[in-house]
RNA sequence: GCGGACGUGGCGGAACUGGCAGACGCGCUGGUCUUAGGAGCCAGUGGGCAACCGUGUGGGUUCGAGUCCCACCGUCCGCACCA
């Protein structure tokens, strides 16, 4: 036998694997397709380290598996290439975007490959390639057309010493990551995406999709719907205010209102105010803070009392007083509220400050002490037309009674903002408009797409924050496809969300240079049938993706609503130490190192061994021997296999194989690769403390173990000779009739202790097996001069006798 | 603060609708083979001399609780004034 020696053998099945384009999607359409997907990776200047292996071997199972079941299977990769990382990295060194991020795609393919995934690599696909970009584009244009998208003056994070916009991730603790500066909220006109247009659908089809619970309750709350009333509040100025208020029922209760500082209001009113000084003073104050500072601010409201307005709560006429306070946010609802203490944590603690009359108008709890806000068990107090009522009804009561008055109606709102789709940065997908003095914003022809990031060497934001492509005055000059006169092109580019948001549709037909995609080859492939990825892109990625496909739908450029039927979600893999894996750290586990010590099976086991896949696990070098001895000790068996005569599964082994097949089978459909693993060792146990292997059990092992150890299965299928490729095999079936244990070890118990063990057939009635039990010498020592007051049996587990 | 998840040997982790807690693996102990063993193989391994005791803590339900209920402690992850 020749030693198991991962280094030789492993190159050797890559390369014939990829020779043979055995993993290549095919082209026959009438075989069952199903579409595994990955989170495809940025190509980062480090490389792989040992945390992203984890989720591609997880799925790599599942499509392996899926191809011995007869599928037709598409388990693609790409590159998110576009990115500040890369553009930061070539402003350091000095080298172009484009040259950086083609070496980093070498060096993170080949690292894939030495795994032994079972990637299509014929339909590999990059977001920075203008041929896909070309379609990035092209689905920018139609949601421009469609008055998705569109400008609009927004604050952004300015950096006062870098002089230039900074993401939100790069704004840690109100700060300038880089310098440490303050960072100050600036008016910039930005690119934004109607996502609120879909808020509705995106919420609501979560319903019919088969995603994580999780995943489910993080879009929902993101998208945060709400169903509540707005109502009209007239003032002494005689403009109305208008409010948002998801407990109308408390409208009695009303004792203030209060402003956001940036409302219009204040504007028209300011000939009226007797304090103005004090409310720019406030306003100004707040237009300093930081988003960061505004949430510091949690807990001490402070705010600015409206002196010359007042509004006027429409159920009984009473004059309250407006305030001005940051608390309310200009960009949710009206940017005004009615305040009711009594009900309101937030409003509660604004009336302790501003020593404010409370009204309680739900009973149950203590409102000199807390708000009390459950809606669920109160009743309306204090509230006219309303009292009696439960909060529920006078929910309904009062929305019915403010639309007959014509001051109010019910309204759902949601906390979703629109997207903003803007980055003042180079290396990202130009946006294909000019700008024109005559026609304004013109979108360019889709002849003229794409529309190419031109090669430039200085890749830094200019002073005002412009991107760099605003210093190219050749390129930004250009004529209006629409009159043809002078006009500029836009130089923002798009944020990196732009080219992952529809890359899993260009995976079915890569190469297409007329449309994104074929509609016959959409139609067979999508929708995605399984898509794991990383819980971290729940609300940004994930709902992006969804927004752009429902739109791609509603155009009728793809065939389905939804982009993925499943979504699962993986844990990270943690350092040594217990610690998210950095370079900062230093407790990096690099795979490729990895592979030279124990081989890519190892490594592939070791990762689905190491936990539940769902959960974080820390990384132990130690631990991973265990998964190499395991397939040393798989490697030995062959001797044993060639020595046998007998054919079959012997008849002793056949409930253990047939368990662990059905075990195998449903563990890894439930991402369980942890017990599935745990499953083959003990049988590979069992068959070693029976003396050997048959051919046949060998062969059945081999395939199961197949889609954790592609490589050393794929050798053993060969040196045993089974014939072909193993890959091209039949997954194992099992009879459930079989799994089934002829005998079962039944623990006998006196009030609930266990005394003894009986071994009966596993088919025993109830009466048969209590009465073995009772004929069990230690038993029936116990029970004598007992009565037995009850009797139980678990079948095929456990005879409780109480006494 | 709100919401969610979790807490099991020395370690990573198993445990179906409540039914022999600790599967599987690491580590450890002893043995064997060996010039050698940080390789392999064999045996053992929750604690305690024992009866017994053991799944974060304290109660409860049940013939029976890691699993269900209540309260508390701790860890992790989201969200963070969304009216």
């Amino acid at each position: 036998m020749t030693p198991y020696d991962p280094k030789t053998l492993e190159p050797k099945w890559q390369r014939r694997w990829e020779e043979s384009g055995v993993f290549h999607a095919k082209q026959d359409r009438s075989l069952p397709k199903y579409f595994a997907l990955i989170e495809f990776p940025y190509p980062s200047g480090y490389g792989l380290h040992a945390g992203h292996p984890r989720p591609y071997t997880g799925l790599d199972i599942i499509a392996r598996k899926r191809r011995l079941q007869g599928y037709n299977v598409l388990f693609p990769i790409g590159w998110d290439a576009f990115g500040l990382p890369t553009e930061n990295f070539a402003i350091k060194n000095h080298v172009h975007p484009a040259d950086v991020t083609a070496a980093n795609i070498a060096h993170f393919k080949s690292q894939a490959q030495s795994l032994g995934f079972s990637f299509d690599w014929s339909r590999e696909v990059n977001t920075t390639d203008p041929a896909y970009y070309h379609w990035t584009q092209w689905i920018f244009l139609q949601m421009f057309r469609r008055g998705l998208a569109y400008k609009k003056d927004m604050p952004v994070n300015w950096c006062t010493s870098c002089k230039c916009v900074l993401a939100n991730e790069e704004v840690v603790n109100g700060v300038c990551e880089r310098c440490g500066s303050e960072v100050i909220q600036k008016n910039k006109s930005q690119w934004m995406l109607k996502i609120t247009e879909y808020a509705q659908r995106l919420t609501d089809d979560l319903d019919e999709l088969d995603f994580i619970e999780r995943v489910k309750t993080q879009q929902r709350n993101w998208i945060g719907r709400s169903t509540g009333a707005q109502v009209t509040f007239q003032t002494t100025a005689g403009d109305d205010l208008e409010i948002y208020t998801t407990r109308p029922d408390t409208l009695f209760g009303a004792t203030y209102m209060v402003m956001s500082p940036e409302h219009p209001l204040i504007e028209a009113w300011a000939g009226r105010l007797e304090n103005l000084e004090e409310i720019r003073a406030y306003q100004r104050e707040a237009a300093k803070k930081s988003d960061f500072e505004r949430t510091e601010m949690n807990k001490n409201k402070t705010g600015v009392r409206l002196l010359g307005v007042q509004a006027v709560n429409p159920v009984n006429g009473e004059k309250i007083p407006i305030f001005l306070s940051d608390y309310v946010l200009i960009s949710y609802g009206t940017g005004a509220i009615m305040a009711v203490p009594g009900h309101d944590e937030r409003d509660w603690a604004f009336a302790q400050v501003y020593g404010l009359p409370i009204i309680e108008v739900v009973a149950g709890g203590d409102v000199t002490k807390a708000a009390f806000t459950d809606c669920a068990t109160g009743v309306m107090v204090h509230s006219g037309f309303l009292t009696g009522l439960s909060v529920e009804d006078a929910k309904k009561k009062i929305t019915g009674w403010l639309s007959e008055q014509g001051i109010g109606h019910e309204k759902v709102n949601f906390k979703l903002r629109d997207w903003v789709f803007a980055r003042q940065r180079y290396w990202g997908e130009p946006v294909p408009i000019v700008h024109c003095p005559q026609c304004g914003m013109v979108a360019l022809p889709e002849s003229e797409l794409p529309l190419t990031l031109p090669r430039v060497d200085q890749y830094e934001q200019t002073d005002d924050g412009e991107s760099p492509l605003a210093l190219l005055t050749d390129w930004v000059s250009t004529a209006c496809p629409q009159c043809g006169g002078p006009a500029k092109r836009e130089t923002d580019t798009m944020p990196q969300w732009a080219g992952s948001s529809w890359y899993f549709l260009r995976y079915c037909d890569p190469h297409n240079g007329q449309a994104l995609a074929s509609p016959e080859a959409l139609d067979y492939w999508m929708p995605v049938d399984w898509y794991n990825g990383g819980m971290e892109h729940t609300t940004l990625h994930l709902l992006y993706s969804r927004f752009w496909h429902k739109f791609l739908y509603d155009i009728g450029a793809v065939p389905c609503p939804e982009p993925y039927q499943k979504r699962t979600s993986h844990g990270m893999i943690l350092g040594e130490d217990g610690e998210k894996m950095s370079k900062s750290r230093g407790n990096v586990v690099d795979p490729d190192e990895i592979i030279r010590m124990y081989g890519a099976d190892t490594l592939r086991l070791y990762e689905m061994f190491i936990g539940d896949f769902e959960k974080t696990a820390p990384w132990n070098s130690a631990s991973i021997k265990g998964c190499r001895r395991f397939l040393e000790r798989v490697w030995a068996l062959q001797e044993a296999a060639a020595r046998t005569q007998e054919k079959g599964i012997r008849p002793e082994l056949e409930g253990e194989f047939h368990r662990t097949i059905r075990k195998v089978s449903l563990d890894t459909e439930n991402l369980k690769h942890n017990t599935a693993i745990a499953a083959l060792m003990s049988l590979l146990n069992v068959i070693t403390e029976s003396g050997g292997a048959t051919r046949e059990e060998l062969r059945i092992f081999l395939l199961l173990l197949n889609p954790f150890a592609p490589h050393m299965t794929e050798e053993l299928w060969e040196l045993l000779s089974f014939g072909g490729r193993i890959t091209d095999q039949r997954w194992p079936a099992y009879d459930e009739a079989k799994c089934a244990a002829q005998t079962a070890e039944i623990l006998v118990q006196i009030n609930g202790k266990g005394r003894a063990k009986l071994t009966l057939p596993a088919e025993i009635s109830q009466e048969e097996a209590l009465a073995a039990a009772k004929a069990e010498p230690k038993i029936a020592e116990a029970l004598a001069g007992k009565t037995i007051r009850k009797e139980l049996y678990v079948k095929g587990r456990l005879i409780n006798l109480v006494v």
